[in-house]
DNA sequence: TTGTTTTATGAAATCAGTTTCATAACCATC
DNA sequence: GATGGTTATGAAACTGATTTCATAAAACAA
């Protein structure tokens, strides 16, 4: 590997000089200036990043933490952001948090040991001083999932009207007994706590009170949709509909309620989230509400580089909308 | 950030001492060990990464290349090579190619500039000798995807066999008008070929002849698969099965039959590949081919992991078994 | 008791860049 | 002709670790 003073030997410069040209700093003569690019060129030579980074330069890495991968969700927010990054010379540096505090700590960490400029974070697992206390080390950024109480920037969708717009198209259709399924364990903040505001207030308009029977917490997979359909099965007093936090959970429901020899959305209404492939995929089709993943994910790492630039926010809490996409499941 | 010249001097101790300690070298006394741990753990102390690299160290990052992170058979292992490296203290940095050969190139040169210990790549764009040329600055390593003329080690599924398997189940069924779909554009190398391969093979064995207007190539999406349906839809000789690429151009054939009021498998067997979730979700469910993407994802980590640590491999080129799995499409 | 290992530690060099400080030439101004 | 700003470049310091070389004390052998 060629180093920067391969390059000043080969050119008669010095480090500095070779070192300016590459920077584009003023005050080089376009003689030299052509010379030094003319032999990097020859030799090959590329800059290593970590002596940049150790004389504090930027790394060009900023970091993704996600719950998990496999989630098409925030796969295709991952695919977003990595591609709005690399249009901007920058790499992504992805983390799966699974929804454990030590992964999310480590996954912090590398901000402090400078080996990423940046985080953009789409979940959260440890406590908001905690994640706060990183911020000195370099610009942290919710996309997703955010903390209320927190100055850290958030790129988000109006969750709360989301879930709105969703059991209100429910009540619309004439259901009355509304399951409701979500994917927080505690649901005192953040995206879920907003989700519960919308679905309580849609509930409100019509003076329904929620049965509590028929709140399942911490909800994730096609597999925990299968298990809550089997416990709404077992029910003496059943939902007619189910408001559920992802297409997959729906997918879960549906799919059990089917091998249940139960009909969607005739004694079940479902409603999905997400707007998921497998929401068209799926028979019958799902309703659900559809999330600006794309514009999410460019908008966060805009924000992002924004802040690594020091360049103002025009707003610290960019707010996305949502919209309703009815198909056959309700 | 606490430095490590922080620690000697909390400790009374040199740099040196201290970088003993840390990195567990022998002939150091206990006292002085502890009193390091105490000051590092006092201090928050954590090494700077980008320090150690340019002494030559090791960066504990593998970078993973996939084409596209929301086609869930990558996501699913990339998932699996993340929970390994986590295991083993390896952070992974991923990457998307698009199919891109400047793309590949920029990842390849991770490994040039160091910031990368070492690389497995589920995709290939660049030829042989380019992608070879990068081995002189860290092992790489074939997942999925390979070379058949490559020194490169290779961790894949006998995807000859699988296809065969595939084929020969619709032959078993009495189909013989099979279609063929593929996801290579040229498809001389590597797992296309072996498809291929095994595809050829099956169809020998009963004496049937490929139908070339049959074979659709360079299809990878849910939209690619209704798009080959439409085109069958309009043929006069039509197959009365297919062998898809993937499990989302199975999906989007069996949409699009349904839509064009085709009955699968009566009017159209379909088989798919890779067993992904979106399998069992459809309807009818998919006859897929179950990859072992867990499997893949922790012996392609711990064969790289053997590779950087230049223990010996007890074979360049490791071969996983699929299975059928028999569903309702076919 | 002397000589040789083994154990334990520190000073300084090193990795590959960036940045500060110094300097010199050139041009303009008073 | 002295002063001052602009342009252009280099030597050396610096980033935060690891490693080499040197050295001294302790342990062991002759």
């Amino acid at each position: 590997m060629a180093t920067i003073s391969d390059v000043a030997e080969r050119t008669g410069l010095s480090k500095a000089t070779v070192s300016r040209v590459i920077n584009n700093h003023p005050y080089i003569s376009k003689e030299k200036r052509e010379l030094v690019y003319k032999a990097m060129e020859e030799l090959g030579y590329q800059p290593n990043p970590s002596a940049r980074r150790l004389r504090g330069q930027l790394t060009n890495t900023i970091g993704v933490i996600v719950p998990r991968i496999v989630n098409p969700f925030f796969s295709y927010l991952v695919d977003a952001l990595e591609q709005v990054a690399y249009e901007n010379n920058y790499q992504v540096l992805m983390f799966q948090s699974d929804e454990k505090k030590d992964k999310e700590l480590y996954f912090l960490n590398l901000l402090k040991t400078k080996q990423v400029d940046g985080l953009i974070m789409t979940a959260i697992e440890n406590e908001r001083e905690v994640i706060e206390s990183y911020t000195r080390f370099g610009p942290i950024l919710f996309c997703n999932e955010y903390l209320s109480q927190s100055e850290i920037p958030v790129v988000r969708v109006d969750q709360s009207k989301a879930a709105y717009i969703g059991t209100k198209h429910l009540l619309d259709r004439g259901y009355r007994k509304i399951a409701y399924c979500t994917g927080g364990l505690f649901v005192d903040d953040g995206k879920d706590k907003d989700r519960n505001i919308g679905f309580q207030k849609a509930l409100n308009d019509h003076q329904i009170n929620i049965n509590t029977a028929w709140v399942f917490i911490n909800k994730h997979t096609i597999e925990d949709g299968r298990h809550v359909m089997r416990q709404i099965a077992g029910m003496n007093e059943k939902p007619d509909a189910i408001f559920t936090g992802s297409d997959e959970i729906a997918a879960g429901v549906i799919l059990e309620a089917k091998s249940l020899g139960m009909k969607i959305p005739e004694d079940l209404a479902v409603m999905g989230f997400d707007d998921q492939p497998i929401a068209e995929m799926i028979d019958p089709a799902l309703t659900t509400i559809q999330q600006p993943i794309k514009e999410m994910g460019t908008i966060s790492v805009d924000m992002l580089l924004r802040l690594l630039k020091n360049q103002p926010l025009d707003q610290k809490h960019k707010e996305l909308s949502v919209e309703l996409v009815i198909r056959s499941s309700t």
